[in-house]
DNA sequence: CTATTTGTGAGAATATTACTCTTAATAGCG
DNA sequence: CGCTATTAAGAGTAATATTCTCACAAATAG
């Protein structure tokens, strides 16, 4: 179907809530699920990629929480959509070439090589604050 | 995950066969299922969404089957993949606003709208010739 | 120590994808 | 005309991935 998860949407939302209200030192993940309503438990483990991947830090404990790793300009959509959706690729074959049979003979390798191309561009060329626009 | 299902990997490869054995009057579903490796009872449902779209030609009956109903050239790659994924939507709110319980203040909206519109554009660009290449 | 907050693992519910088996139409032949 | 072989069409089932929940573990500030 070729569609974004939620875990794409939610993180992304969650990631823009984080944008928007960078002034305060740390949001709780609880926060963040009531106030872009995202099921808490979901959210919590959309947040461990984010972190491992180095967009975002964290802390435990009281008055702990979730913030922005970096500079929001500093950070493409693409990335966060990586991060939440695992890397991009249309096709198994743009991944792993030994997934696909016909490889010699494919004829549709370049073409979704092309088109992902195309839409990881777009993606790329977004950073965290053109999301607050 | 964002990622092509077997329903377009099969009937992509499906169609490539038409173009490529297009001199043969009608081709059985049968013969593209041996000679391409999908299963047959499943290749046969993907023909339904290529008929309905005026891509494929089909004929029941002794030496009946299918066949492309118009020129190769004519058909874009892009036509082939939204009659047998459905419509591109990388994102639920690009097909129905009404998903989107945040739109007003989205962001993310526009970002996926120009992603998809890069990638349709390289999808409209092929016709079916250009999988033979 | 205690309240609070993130981290982790197992797994249930739901949706999507992949596949199979049965039914209907068609052409050709006697 | 009616039978039979052949082929597409449709209904139904199994497998897999996604989404979500729960229970508990680990860290940290005060």
């Amino acid at each position: 179907m070729i569609r974004l998860t939620k875990a794409g949407e939610y993180g992304l939302r969650a990631v823009r809530y984080l944008v928007e209200n960078g002034d305060e030192a740390r949001i709780s993940i609880g926060d963040i699920s009531t106030n872009k309503n995202i099921p808490e438990p979901f959210l919590r483990k959309l947040f461990k990629p984010l972190v491992q991947q180095g967009i975002i830090n964290s802390t435990r404990g009281v008055s702990g929480g979730v913030r922005l790793a970096r500079q929001p300009e500093e950070i493409t959509v693409l990335e966060v959509v990586e991060a939440l959706e695992g890397p991009l690729a249309l096709n198994e074959c743009l991944l792993d070439d030994a997934a696909c049979e016909f490889l010699a003979e494919c004829g549709m390798h370049d073409v979704w090589e092309e088109a992902q191309a195309a839409m990881a561009k777009v993606l790329r060329s977004k950073n965290l604050t053109d999301l607050t626009k």
